[in-house]
DNA sequence: TGTATATTATACCGATCAGTATATTTTGTC
DNA sequence: GACAAAATATACTGATCGGTATAATATACA
């Protein structure tokens, strides 16, 4: 693994247990074996690496989640594979979907949100799609795509927070159960 | 207001728009008018700060949130209510709200996080007892009432967070479509 | 009025922050 | 081997951080 990986990697670890604003570059290089201008020559700023970790694990994320979100007429069918795929995502990269959830709820004008905004959107942008498709489907769904695709990811990152803190297993059970909830209720 | 209650009003909008780890002492006391001695004579330090926001606005919280959590034999009323005196609290206290929301999936080592956990847990076992006491009437929820209760209240954060967020209203409308969406599912 | 206590201010502390000027080493290419 | 470019280190900057030592002022009560 080169020193630029290597940063990443430990950069993603620090910020994800301690959070970005209190982690300062300095016990990074530390543990990365670097000195500072190094990282810097690779990323420019604390805030440039920031971003790199965002690019670099949002991108993976959307590559194994758009084909899942390819909507082929049976709506709970759909959602079951989109919730594997995140749950998926999250086991094997605990990391950094913690760090990415401290950013959700983190003001709008903080470094991470603005990092993370743009990865979000088109997150949000699939899930639409499919619930838009759906609503063809069920007219009671319509006009509603946009709150529908926000709960049910929404939901989903409540499940992975809970495996997050240690408190349930993202496996098929859950996600089963996840996808019941979400599109048929606790009732029936 | 006296000089306490101003810097609790301060410092809550300034964590909540900018961030608890950015935002400097020296900047809350600036714009309450008054100097850094003061704010320690009466909190002891920013985590005492943070501490007695906390405090503050949880008590408040859980008070307007106990009688709507009475359990009447009337699952969806009772869900009804509850979605109401949350709303109702966070339109009332949108700044600590969105802060509280921030330490939600912050790191658990982060003061943030500790500050809220003890107040979290209170919610929890409110709205646990509720899905306990429905699980006689509703024989499939048994035992699931943990994880009930938590995506209850992550559906209604991630309502709350599109409202914080100027996306949509904490309406009687919302607040129905919620507690439906929840418990009867998105297509009946 | 005297006195103790609660409030508040001025001015400072050492530590750490993100970032950089400069120089050196390594690496790839011809 | 010559040389350019990429990669890395030492040592530093000014600014800001949370917190405090000391002292002055306001308030409340005797």
């Amino acid at each position: 693994m080169g020193n630029k990986e290597e940063i990443l990697s430990i950069a993603t670890r620090l910020f994800a247990t301690r959070g970005y604003d209190v982690v300062g570059i300095q016990e990074i290089v530390d543990q990365a074996g670097i000195s500072k201008p190094t990282m810097y020559h690779y990323f420019g700023s604390k805030n440039g690496l920031l971003t790199a970790i965002m690019e670099n694990n949002f991108r993976r994320l959307l590559l194994e989640l758009s084909p899942a979100t390819v909507y082929s007429g049976d709506l709970p069918a759909t959602l079951t594979s989109i919730v594997k795929a995140y749950f998926r995502f999250a086991v094997r990269n605990p990391e950094f979907y913690r760090l990415h959830l401290a950013f959700w709820f983190s003001p709008p004008s903080s470094d991470g949100f603005i990092a993370a905004k743009e990865w979000w959107e088109k997150q949000q942008q699939l899930l639409e799609m499919v619930f838009m498709l759906a609503a063809n489907n069920h007219g009671n769904m319509k006009n509603r795509h946009r709150i529908y695709a926000a709960t049910f990811l929404g939901t989903i990152n409540t499940f992975v927070a809970f495996f997050l803190n240690g408190y349930a297993e993202l496996d098929d059970n859950a996600c089963h159960s996840l996808v019941r909830q979400f599109s048929h209720g606790i009732y029936s």
